[in-house]
DNA sequence: CGCGACGTTGATTTGCCTCAACGATTGTGG
DNA sequence: CCACAATCGTTGAGGCAAATCAACGTCGCG
């Protein structure tokens, strides 16, 4: 069952008591969604934080030539929204689509508040969640502004080789940075050494 | 008073009740930071989570060839640490360095540990804190990996016009992550138009 | 089958870096 | 209080990393 994934996962912060765990099942959805569906379009608001059980998306923003650039990836749980819309209650600028046919649990913002005022252990799990998000993008940044192209995605794919394998080339060229021609060269400079 | 001041920066949050501001003056220790003065070195664990009163810091590290390259700063009433290193007890590899004559309090993380326990409303607070660093953090990513220099400059400026004006252009640079030189053109080629 | 996503390659251009040199300013110790 | 060092900003010449543009082959899928 896929709540009782997210059950264990939540375990791994701390475990649920069974109140805990039966007002999570009463508070979340689960949905199927196909391969390059949109959970969340730009312009739209946020309304559900999204926790992945199989599959995968992508989060991305378009700029004013219409290119896309992959801000996160989400797959087998992680979690995945716009928190800012998500909590502002404002229209999004950012997309949020299916890479792979997926299966999601999903909860709105009145639930999750719900949740914080009534059992505070969720303000202790997911304040680690965001607190270990934070870390991880700061890492990106520091990244971004001290690498080269190469060893950015050399470091990528040191990360996130499940994930690597299960992209095209395309998509991690977007969350690198980088074109998808260039890291077609940088690909092939590395295979001959 | 300091502690008077992060008080007040809580209630923007949530309100304290009397015992919760008590228990927080006893867990956190006032310190006066002197310009180039560092709070954190490479190779040291992280001790403490810093609210800054006043003065201004920048986080940073360095690269194989020696150059610094600024993740992130704080000014009055931000906080700032290697939270990585602070949870994990773990070796940093982060700076932090006073860029003004600072006064900050700190907590170190037993006593954090001691707030989360026994007043819950501290995970809500420090949750709500890192899902805004979070979002923060997630717009310069975009940022970083969708604009040209010039543009992450202009952005910078709208974002932060206080901290513009305090930082030498030589800290800003290192934050968006481009040469001193460029940036002293970029500025050149604007003043014209 | 035919279209659309993906990867590849080459020619060319450009954004940004490197290095070097030089004033202006700040600050600091003698 | 002055002298000298360190920091900061600026400018220019040249080089390199990465983008752009265009063309082409492959594959999976409807």
């Amino acid at each position: 069952m896929p709540i009782d994934q997210l059950i264990a996962y939540f375990a791994q912060y701390i475990p649920l008591r069974d109140i805990e765990k039966n007002e999570l099942r009463n508070r979340l959805v689960e949905k199927r969604i196909k391969r390059r569906q949109f959970i969340l379009q730009e312009n739209d608001v946020c309304k559900y934080y999204t926790f992945v059980v199989s599959g995968c998306f992508k989060m991305y923003g378009v700029d004013y030539n219409g290119a896309e650039h992959n801000i996160q990836f989400a797959a087998e749980n992680e979690w995945i929204a716009d928190i800012s819309s998500f909590h502002s209650g404002k229209a999004s600028r950012l997309y949020i689509e299916a890479i792979e046919p997926s299966v999601v649990l999903q909860i709105d913002p009145a639930n999750l508040v719900y949740l914080y005022h009534n059992h505070p252990k969720f303000d202790r799990i997911f304040r680690v969640i965001a607190e270990n998000k934070f870390i991880e993008l700061q890492n990106r940044v520091l990244q971004n502004i001290s690498s080269t192209a190469d060893e950015r995605y050399q470091s990528f794919l040191e990360q996130y080789p499940k994930l690597a394998s299960r992209l095209p080339n395309t998509q991690i060229a977007s969350y690198i940075g980088i074109t998808p021609e260039f890291l077609s060269k940088i690909c092939r400079i590395n295979a001959k050494k």
